[in-house]
DNA sequence: CAGTATCCAAAACGATACTG
DNA sequence: CAGTATCGTTTTGGATACTG
């Protein structure tokens, strides 16, 4: 697999590409609490612990420019913006059950605690 | 899931801890050349396009840390260290094919041109 | 309510020179 | 051969104040 451009950025391999598009700190949390419902900015930040207003808003927009998320504007006062979660982002479901149950996993090995629920 | 500690570093999910173990950008790689054979320092530089002597160094020293390769370090002049996989390294093989995967599915939707091999 | 705008800190990553 | 050491850059994430 050579190196490969996209959107003016180096890409060294397919996994490299991939957690540009889901990666990061925010994303996969994000992604995984829209696979239920629609949620709006505000519950989504009440929902996502630590989560600033510049951090949701930046990785929704990213989300959302490459085709996982959609938004949706009500044109009400005061304002109501909708996020719901575009069949593209679904396939993201999966990949991020796998690593959430491998990270689960390596958990259990090094002995920390933790509640499923 | 509630915040855990572990290292004196807090994580906010199990994804987080997994992809601080496996994550970044050499260290699938490394661990993906390593699941067929036992590699010396030099090969897996020479076998890893772009990286660095002192990200492959950290990144090896990091891997081995967390218990997920060995490094066997022989005696002579000049020196010779071979890097192998370990058996919890060995975990880590699918979950970076199922991103791997997932990534050549989203380059593919995105049209990018890929050769298999 | 759903954001922007600034400024800032920390971490990740990289280039280059050097060494037992 | 297999690294260290040093310095610099880039990216990511965060704090705080403000707004249509």
């Amino acid at each position: 697999m050579p190196d490969f451009i996209y959107n003016n950025k180096v890409y060294y391999n397919p996994v490299e590409f991939a957690m540009d598009r889901i990666g990061g700190t925010w994303k996969m949390p994000i992604l995984w609490r829209l696979k239920e419902r629609i949620f709006r900015f505000g519950e989504l930040k009440k929902d996502i612990p630590h989560i600033t207003d510049k951090m949701l808003t930046s990785q929704l927009r990213q989300l959302e420019a490459e085709g996982f998320i959609h938004r949706k504007v009500y044109p009400v006062v005061p304002p109501k913006v909708e996020y719901s979660i575009t069949e593209k982002g679904k396939t993201a479901i999966p990949i991020i059950e796998t690593i959430r149950d491998y990270g689960l996993t390596l958990m259990e090995l090094e002995g920390i605690q933790h509640d499923m629920k």
